[in-house]
DNA sequence: CGGTATCATGGTATCGGTAACAGTGACATC
DNA sequence: GATGTCACTGTTACCGATACCATGATACCG
């Protein structure tokens, strides 16, 4: 014998025909039991694996569910797949994930890839794509996820919340304690949307409530860290002395930007506000603790993963699905 | 029509056959240069598709490579994952990445699951795994490579370092500088074999250097993060005027630990000495900067990456190639 | 001119499962 | 005894790409 072990070899020892091992390995009760128990039992010491890529190929259905983030290394996005591998795993689905590095040139090359696994959902985060990843994703036939925004006008289904509309009660709170000189601290323009999204919220609500311009400060190529949150503010040096409070796109650059401000002897908040976005563990872990934005990350990935189960069973038959999970305010003690 | 566009479909409008047009495709060079765009022209025109699915199961090379990590939530483990993500994508293999949530019994099942994806390489995290675990492995008859240890039987390559030796030079270094009662915080026994190697490296290299015993805190089950750093020092209490030194089995747990003593007023390192493991973004940006040691996690991937590919290639033909990648004191102001 | 090397292309079987359909034995019912 | 029903199990033909082998076209040789 050459190759692997295949149905047709455990059917030979078990003595009965291939299809009843296939019906046998997946369960169907169809099958007496005995019969079931004793085919499985054959298998196991024969030591056969079940070949999933055939499977896939005969039935026309991969088991897969293709992914994109824009990075892995991110504590809330992390938080987000781990949400969707639990529930697509419930429901008997692998996720294949892909990382495109904050660029809609690389997610169409991802994307382009991942549907030549023949996907039977995909997820994209964001809602903001090139033209021919829309056409692709669309081309594919298959329910489409937007996560992490709410997209005017969305590919397919959206679960997410308002990156824009976040901003605001963070904005108001600054606003209503006296802090009127804004700065945002985000990544440059173009490798962001999320970040531009926070950005365009902030703006906006400082205008809305008469407060002056918002300061943008560009940190650097997204994904911005605390590393570059940190040589941001520094670099701003005494300039920050005319600054209330610094609005900052994420969590870790609010860090690096308080780790700045401590160096630099500048009191926080006495004399800077600062606030973050996301509510990572550092935020609530940091002396002083973060002021920033709660988003349940996990939750998106579950909810992704709840709403997909009722597309895929016929529950649900509308086609743009939008669940908007909302944020909250989460106030430290840097404000 | 009914069904998708496939090979046959493009084949009929381009005038050729469909194994011309699956040469074209792969860009075999085989086929005439014209023939090739034209194929290509058309399939692009008719909006094919093509269909790993297919090329794996005839070919019978999936074109996966599986990936387990304990969990993907990791700063560490990411930037290996980024490593393997990139050296892979450029030998045309993806990954097909499962979590263990630190558990062995997770690891059995999550491999189960992915072997039957027939992947043509399997990437472990850590050297330690149930038997089952290693006897499907073994069966799979494809490279096998357990990364971030270095096991004493391995059970194919092995890239990475000894987390027990890593903890030397820190312990001489806090030993050097009048350190000598110290605590090792990391998760509960059982949960995390890497960080029970770091305590067990930190215990036998105080007893060779004739340092009392170390103190095991026990910071509850894997994954042991910030938060718990924080509760579980601000749970020694006043004892913790007793110890010299923290030694934590990662940055995460060493900023929670350093947190906590900012908050209870103990002073750092003066009263008590920090050190972390891994050298996460947070050691460096922290204030103070936190003593750790330095791990190229993204290195790991990439040489797992490069020595697959002299796997693959026939280069490399050795059956259990150990790289130790080694790692670094990396100096902070918290000891 | 036939022979042969080289290049380019096509025909056919097949990878390992499973959908679809076709039985078959045992027992009940008329 | 004929027919129907139920509970299982088996047979056949594929899914879409490609390995393998065969063949046609062209060039080039002595």
């Amino acid at each position: 014998m050459s190759g692997r072990t295949t149905m047709r070899d455990v059917a030979k020892a078990a003595g009965v025909s291939p299809m009843t091992v296939s019906r046998a390995l997946r369960g169907d009760t169809m099958v007496n039991q005995k019969t079931r128990d004793m085919v499985r039992d054959t298998a196991t010491r024969l030591g056969y694996v079940y070949d999933t890529t055939a499977q896939a190929f005969r039935s026309q259905k991969s088991g897969f569910v293709a992914v994109t983030l824009p990075s892995i290394n991110n504590a809330n996005f992390a938080d987000t797949f781990r949400g969707l591998s639990e529930t697509f795993g419930d429901l008997g689905l692998q996720l294949l994930l892909g990382s495109t590095n904050y660029g809609v040139e690389d997610e169409e090359h991802l994307v382009r890839q991942l549907l030549q696994r023949r996907p039977e959902a995909v997820i994209l985060t964001g809602g903001y794509h090139t033209e021919i990843t829309q056409q692709l994703v669309r081309a594919a036939n298959i329910p489409i996820f937007e996560i992490w925004d709410l997209p005017e006008n969305p590919l397919g289904h959206a679960v997410g919340f308002s990156n824009a509309d976040a901003m605001k009660p963070l904005v108001q709170h600054l606003s209503k304690t006296g802090r009127r000189k804004l700065a945002f601290v985000g990544a440059s323009e173009g490798t962001d949307h999320r970040g531009a999204e926070r950005r365009r919220g902030v703006v906006e609500a400082a205008q809305s409530l008469g407060l002056p311009d918002v300061k943008i400060v560009d940190a650097g190529q997204a994904p911005v860290s605390m590393t570059q949150g940190a040589d941001a503010v520094q670099k701003l040096g005494s300039s920050l002395n005319d600054l209330d409070a610094l609005v900052c796109v994420s969590d870790p650059v609010a860090y690096g930007a308080l780790s700045a401000c401590q160096r630099m002897g500048l009191r926080v908040p006495e004399g800077l506000a600062i606030t973050g976005f996301g509510a990572f563990e550092i935020a609530s872990v940091s002396v002083p603790s973060i002021t920033t934005v709660h988003v349940d990350a996990h939750a998106i990935g579950v909810q992704v993963g709840h709403l997909a189960s009722h597309v895929f069973s016929g529950q649900e038959r509308r086609v743009g699905v939008t669940q908007d999970l909302g944020s909250r305010l989460q106030l430290g003690e840097t404000s």
